[in-house]
DNA sequence: CTCCTTTGATTGACACGTCAATCATCCTCT
DNA sequence: AGAGGATGATTGACGTGTCAATCAAAGGAG
């Protein structure tokens, strides 16, 4: 009698670990890029997109964390952050005095617009090119068969 | 005259982001999984894992950098959060008086030896057992054609 | 043996992330 | 209107990661 596999095997684990490393180290290089040839860490990067895609360059604090995906504490600390280097500002919002509005400064606009076409180039170089057709559309099936059990 | 494509499409972007969140939320999934059941985060996983595989459970520090593959100075603070935390004891080197020897504590070995059941079970199912045999051998391929990008 | 460079490791400063606590405002219910 | 819970946002504590500076011991060249 066979008891059902529960660890994987050596093989399995290759794979697994080869996997998890590359996509962390892709992240991590698409990162360095980005900081070295724009000054932008990926976070700046994720919130000036969402402003700059935004109604009047602004957005409330929660749309905005709804946006990128992130806590309110999180983005309340990159936020704080990225006001101190004038990538953005903080104005009080007229229609709830709880709230926030962010909007996006001159410096940030255009930081953001030096930043797109270098990092989707690297996108396209790190990513896209690397890999055949059939590769890519691989990974785009094995992404979506692997959020199906993350909920 | 057709200049050659430089930014990937948008449907090349969104497998790019479909690849690169899942990834992540694996990779974080697998995180809070080992740290809920077992108190240790996938940083504290591999120092216990590389001292466990060494001769005597004990190992130079810059061994154990060169096994997990971080930075020496991360490693160092690492190393002083989990000797707080008892997991490990650093001691002089005998052969070397620079160096510092890493020495797992019972306690540590005994909180890898309850991680790795539980650890291995969670790639398993979130990882092995989500793809299919196909997309698992295509997983490895993927990986191996992206990592020759990244040098 | 004495410089001088290399090596092993730690430290401090700062960016980033999570969690729990806080606080003011808003809103609903009576 | 007033009590009390829900909501928007910030804060503080702490774990984690990088970079540059530091420092002592080791090792080679003269």
């Amino acid at each position: 009698m066979t008891r059902r596999r529960v660890l994987p095997t050596t093989e399995e684990l290759r794979v697994w670990r080869g996997f998890i490393e590359t996509a962390e180290a892709l992240r991590v290089e698409l990162g360095a890029r980005l900081q070295a040839e724009c000054g932008l860490s990926p976070g700046d990067y994720a919130v000036l997109l969402a402003l700059s895609e935004a109604e009047g360059r602004r957005l409330r604090s929660s749309q905005l964390a709804d946006d990128v995906g992130w806590e309110r504490s999180r983005l309340s600390h990159h936020l704080g952050r990225m006001e101190k280097r004038g990538l953005l500002r903080r104005e009080e919002c007229a229609t709830d005095n709880r709230g926030a509005e962010v909007v996006l400064t001159p410096e940030g606009s255009a930081a953001f617009r030096n930043a797109t076409v270098p990092h989707l180039t690297a996108v396209r170089e790190l990513f896209v090119d690397a890999l055949t057709p059939e590769q890519l559309a691989a990974a785009g099936e094995i992404a979506a068969a692997l959020r199906v059990k993350l909920g």
